[in-house]
RNA sequence: GGGGGAAUGUCCCGAGCGGCAAAGGGGGCGGACUGUAAAUCCGCUGGCUACGCCUUCGCAGGUUCGAGUCCUGCUUCCCCCA
């Protein structure tokens, strides 16, 4: 890969932003690519209501190949999910009601056409769900199609199933198929799409190649494969986790200001790396904002965090949550900031601080409350809280008419007497 | 079918002579230092109407003043033999 000289504009692009963690066959890819006849697809399975941080890139890798002239398909696994991945997982996964499944399809379908074009035309994207052909299947039919292609003995020897073997955790048949069905699916899209690409993160790789080989015998076009390296942080951490949870591309699920704040958050080191995955900005801009050095570096972070914020949010929201950041940095109070509200009533008769925080949602327990006060991670309109027992009043509304309750540096709640 | 082992704080790993809210890690959170970064250091990491009360060690019973710890039965998982 190091030597390799792409001569399209999609790989070229995929290979100098950093989205390449392995490929089947470069060179067979860069022709097809260069001719603009890849029809590539990333599955998603439905098992939540909203995808996350660790989902972006592959819809990063999908609208990259439809700028370059390609076409992307987005598939919803709502036949997969009911089978479940096994892939980088200890232990079973919960078993989904098709009620869920299809309500978390709902939520997640969203997000694609924030990026990516969907329609009609050539290199429009095309949204297709594999219940489609997966839950018509026939069982004796499809071990003649296509579990005859696969052997026992390399399904063993895979890394999902292998793991699992080794470290003597249970498998469950049902998971041991889940291979094959993802394999299945790539040979489908390949005779309704004339889809010839599958990308996914890094994990996928083992499922993808099984596709490939499955899609030989079964006599479709040639198939390839193009992973992404799975995100972790510069030092270390599994990305896409925040204090609140994981970070979710739904509006409904994180806010954009959230949003905003997990890119802003981003380490040093990751600075490049995160605007050439999560940006669409031009590779000199990158090039000038990763070369900051010392506390000029949250200048990037700051681009960062408004570009990618603005991908899902829009650019509005994301400029929003710029300014509400700028001010509560600064030492001030943003009335933009996540609120809850409290009855009149209640403040009369005097609100604990504890309970306060635990009804604005920054702490889980009074008990976490009080030991939070204990480290001094507690503020009031600014002001540590010291004492456990004080008791927040109407005259506490100062901002805004709002009490501005702060747990830790970076989360800010108002608190509206409504 | 026979024999042996395991299940611990609902994030994970993991100690635990009958006095245990339960050692130690990891992770997470807060504080200090910085730049809303990293590294480092310190503190916290069951719930509550809180110098007390309540609920926790696979499940259900029992012995005991007192059970994570002992006994009985059950469930699940692993290993060996058939």
């Amino acid at each position: 890969m190091t030597d390799f000289k792409p001569k399209s504009d999609f790989l070229k692009t995929l290979i100098e932003r950093g989205y390449i963690h392995q490929c089947s066959d470069y060179e067979g890819l860069d022709a097809l690519a260069a001719k603009g006849e890849v029809t590539a697809y990333v599955g998603y399975d439905c098992t939540a209501r909203s995808l996350h941080v660790g989902s972006l890139i592959s819809i990063m890798m999908l609208s990259w190949l439809q700028k370059t002239g390609n076409k992307p398909i987005a598939l919803m696994g709502g036949g997969t999910t009911r089978v479940g991945d096994p892939s980088g997982r200890d232990e079973t996964r919960r078993i989904l009601t098709i009620e869920d499944i299809n309500a978390n399809k709902e939520g997640i379908q969203g997000v694609f056409d924030k990026i990516i074009q969907f329609g009609p035309g050539k290199s429009d994207a095309v949204m297709v769900d594999n219940a489609e052909w997966l839950t018509t299947l026939n069982y004796i039919e499809m071990l003649r199609d296509v579990g005859r292609h696969f052997s026992v003995n390399r399904m063993m020897s895979m890394d999902s199933v292998r793991m699992r073997l080794e470290r003597e955790q249970e498998l469950s048949f049902i998971e041991f198929n889940y291979m094959i069905l993802q394999a299945y699916d790539f040979t489908e899209l390949s005779r309704r799409y004339g889809c010839n690409l599958q990308m996914g993160g890094s994990d996928q790789w083992g499922n993808i190649v099984n596709g490939i080989d499955l899609g030989r015998r079964m006599g479709t076009q040639q198939l390839y494969a193009l992973t992404c390296p799975l995100l972790t942080t510069a030092s270390g951490a599994k990305m896409g986790k925040t204090a609140s949870g994981a970070v979710w591309l739904n509006a409904d699920m994180l806010t954009a200001y959230d949003y905003w704040q997990f890119w802003r958050n981003t380490e040093d080191a990751d600075v490049g790396k995160f605007l050439k995955l999560f940006t669409f900005l031009p590779m000199e801009e990158i090039r000038r904002l990763e070369a900051l050095a010392g506390a000029e570096i949250n200048e990037a972070k700051k681009v960062l965090a408004t570009e990618a914020t603005a991908l899902m949010h829009g650019r509005t929201a994301a400029e929003a949550a710029a300014e509400t950041a700028r001010t509560t940095f600064s030492g001030g109070t943003a009335t933009a900031l996540p609120s809850v509200e409290v009855t009149k009533g209640e403040l009369e008769a005097g609100l604990g601080v504890l309970a306060a925080f635990v009804k604005a949602g920054l702490v889980p327990s009074n008990g976490e409350a009080r030991r939070q006060v204990q480290s001094g991670g507690l503020r009031v309109n600014d002001a540590v809280v010291t004492d456990p027992a004080q008791i927040l009043k109407p005259a506490d509304a100062i901002n805004d008419g709002a009490i501005k309750l702060s747990f830790g540096k970076k989360k800010h709640v108002l608190l509206r007497p409504a």
